[in-house]
DNA sequence: AATTCACCCAACCGCCTACAC
DNA sequence: TGTGTAGGCGGTTGGGTGAAT
């Protein structure tokens, strides 16, 4: 036993590691009449002797109701591949797209099973014969900032034949490590001429066709 | 049976942003 | 406008567990 450390010291210390049954029964009860906000006053009405980031925690990787557990299906896999092309590490964008999932089960699932998995294929996509991803992704850049300078201008028509999203967005031929441009594009302001046609993608994913 | 190793996942940490005062 | 606090996020850690030796 640590003899530096007084009673009231050891009384004040805030409690870490795994969570016991009693203490979800008291942090569910709290919210359950305060609401899920003020954490740390939640913490404090529960009588929990944890910080309130860790209440938070807590709830909303595992009390919280409709969280689901267990197998990530291969269709949900499929559209954690796809978001992740598309976002990167965003895990809670992406956990949003993902009914029932955590961005912190999204993210241990992408970096204990799917990066492998990404790895595995690049090395395996480098064979000859293999459509090369840099030859698609430079005409997919081009026609994303000809699309946001034709917004810029008010040209109002679309460059070419129209913007199509579902192809724009089809990343299933292309390389995780060659889609850079498309954070760059998406976090400056061509990317907020293009955030109509981003979320209306997201949108167009019908969820009821994924089933867990 | 004992030990080592690899993997999984819950939880923590640090940083950033939003908001109240 | 500046400051403090709470909440949210992504990165990382460490304990538990099962497989391999």
């Amino acid at each position: 036993m640590d003899s530096s450390v007084t009673d009231l010291q050891r009384k004040k210390r805030i409690n870490k590691g795994a969570w016991t049954v009693e203490e979800d029964q008291k942090l569910a009860e709290a919210i359950a009449v305060n609401g899920a906000r003020r954490w740390k006053k939640i913490a404090a009405i529960a009588g929990l002797n944890r910080c309130g980031k860790s209440c938070r925690l807590r709830w909303m990787n595992y009390l919280r109701p409709n969280i689901k557990r267990g197998n990530i299906s291969d269709q949900e896999e499929d559209l954690i591949l796809r978001l992740h092309k598309l976002l990167g590490n965003r895990w809670s964008l992406i956990a949003g797209r993902l009914p029932g999932r955590t961005d912190n089960e999204i993210k241990n699932y992408w970096n204990s099973h799917l990066r492998k998995k990404i790895n595995h294929q690049k090395k395996e996509s480098r064979v000859p014969g293999v459509r090369n991803a840099m030859a698609i992704v430079p005409d997919k850049k081009a026609y994303a900032e000809a699309v946001a300078t034709e917004k810029t201008s008010g040209g109002g028509e679309d460059p070419g034949t129209g913007f199509d999203v579902d192809e724009f967005f089809n990343f299933s031929m292309e390389n995780c490590s060659d889609l850079d441009w498309i954070g760059s594009v998406l976090s400056d302001d061509r990317g907020a001429l293009l955030q109509d046609e981003f979320n209306g993608y997201l949108d167009k994913i019908n969820f009821s066709e994924y089933r867990y």
